[in-house]
DNA sequence: TTTCGTCGGATTGTCGGACAATGGATTTGA
DNA sequence: TCAAATCCATTGTCCGACAATCCGACGAAA
């Protein structure tokens, strides 16, 4: 893509920039993110209706249009029921998605994975240890409940350990760790409804370490809270590789379906 | 936002979902996402032209354009030289940028972030100690010999830093740990330059814990790697608070300038 | 043979205008 | 006072158009 620059005849220096003439489409959008990110427009604010936009921007509507979809993409600008335009608060869910969805498509491997959600577990469950609340350690105690009765269900009990590892996230309190913590997540969880289907002893193992997790928070004991958290990703991974896969393979698209 | 499906006349229970006609711009980004989520389209091929899209999707092309929008900023989607239309490997460092961005308009404070920093910044350096090549110990001794020349100098020191840590992710070799660890990276780095101008034995204790990280690189020596990786991002508590800020005060917009 | 103009076709960026569908506001009716 | 009918603003989509640009080809010149 570089070849126009990258060609030059001799041994001639490549002294120059390319030229890059921003299309209109683009300013707009580059224009309104600005405004936003320096926050002189906040979140929940409306932004005019296209109509005042073109006037503004002295384009025309398609134009503004096509530069508001740049944004709406990423959650910096949203619509309500009326499809008026209002600044968005760029959603964690949404975030991570991409980001799986990133790292997939960059092919990168389970060692990865498992290498990178290990020391977010342990750091994640350490701060949920720490700053849960008695609120949240009820509803991890209710979706323990939930589980016990789903134990024969593979696919039910897969839902509930990822709601199980969302809850922990948001004891902790820390929303830098629970981005970086989300996207591995959604890589991982697909895969444990594949290891419950071919471990059988998978879920009883599951709903035990949840266990010990939420004893853990419960006494406010960290270094219980580790172990757990340890053994529970150490699970997946044996499981991982009892399954009869290679950790060193890329993640299957496969694992994105769920959009 | 709710306001058609939560106006049931009285108890009756809400039955029925809200009917979502999906725009036409929209299920074109849908169609052209889900090719290439599910690889049917890869990475470097073309998408066709834009009057290909229309005869195919049956819309206008000014509809087709706004799909494509969507995706192009996501990195789903480029255009090279010509503005013509492939798929594209969206970038690690964009993907980081809007998280970062994402994470300040949440306003999130210094303190989750020194958190969720510490963890990830060990295990990189823990990777980095088992995997790091020849290569990359050169360049980052190239780094800190570069820095030592520019000790006076913050501004430049942190972007030394920056680098220096960009370096460590590298030689991690774990793309997950890197982008889960990169958007935090963003947030701390601008930080360390406020830090340096007011704390004056901060760039010397920088220089110091560099070279100790690389050495225990060379040594492989990883609880000597853990224990400077601590000490480092202390530093950068310390000094943080030693400038006279507080650790739970929301990070500030102004550390976004730099697009 | 290689390099340099030039030309034509293809494609994108932008524009102007148009209309149906929808939501919100307003007025009307009971 | 409250509900129904009406109006108006706004968005989603379409159509057609044109300049700017890029690409490739074809010759002309060195």
């Amino acid at each position: 893509m570089e070849s126009r620059t990258a060609r030059p005849p001799s041994g001639a220096p490549s002294r120059f920039r390319r030229v890059a003439a921003t299309p209109a489409y683009r300013q707009v959008a580059e224009a309104i993110e600005r405004e936003i990110i320096a926050g002189r427009i906040r979140p929940g604010e409306p932004i005019g209706t296209e109509a005042q936009l073109v006037s503004q921007f002295g384009v025309n509507r398609s134009t503004v249009r096509e530069g508001i979809r740049l944004l709406e993409h990423s959650g910096l600008v949203r619509r309500d029921s009326s499809r008026r335009l209002w600044v968005g608060l760029p959603h964690y869910g949404r975030l991570a998605l991409r980001m799986s969805r990133a790292l997939v498509l960059h092919e990168v491997t389970f060692r990865e994975l498992y290498e990178a959600s290990l020391p977010m577990q342990l750091a994640t469950v350490e701060a949920a240890v720490e700053r849960a609340t008695p609120e949240t350690i009820a509803q991890l105690e209710e979706n323990i409940a939930r589980t016990e009765r789903a134990l024969g269900d593979p696919s039910e009990v897969a839902k509930l350990d990822a709601e199980f590892h969302g809850l922990v996230g948001k004891a902790s309190r820390n929303r830098v760790l629970q981005l970086a913590r989300e996207p591995s997540e959604l890589l991982v969880m697909p895969t444990t409804e594949m290891i419950l289907k071919r471990v059988k002893e998978g879920a009883p193992r599951l709903l035990h370490a949840h266990r010990m997790y939420v004893d853990a928070i419960r006494r406010r004991d960290k270094q219980a809270g580790r172990l757990w958290a340890r053994r529970h990703l150490e699970d997946w991974r044996k499981g991982f590789e009892r399954a009869g896969k290679d950790l060193d393979q890329p993640i299957d698209r496969i694992y994105l379906e769920s959009t």
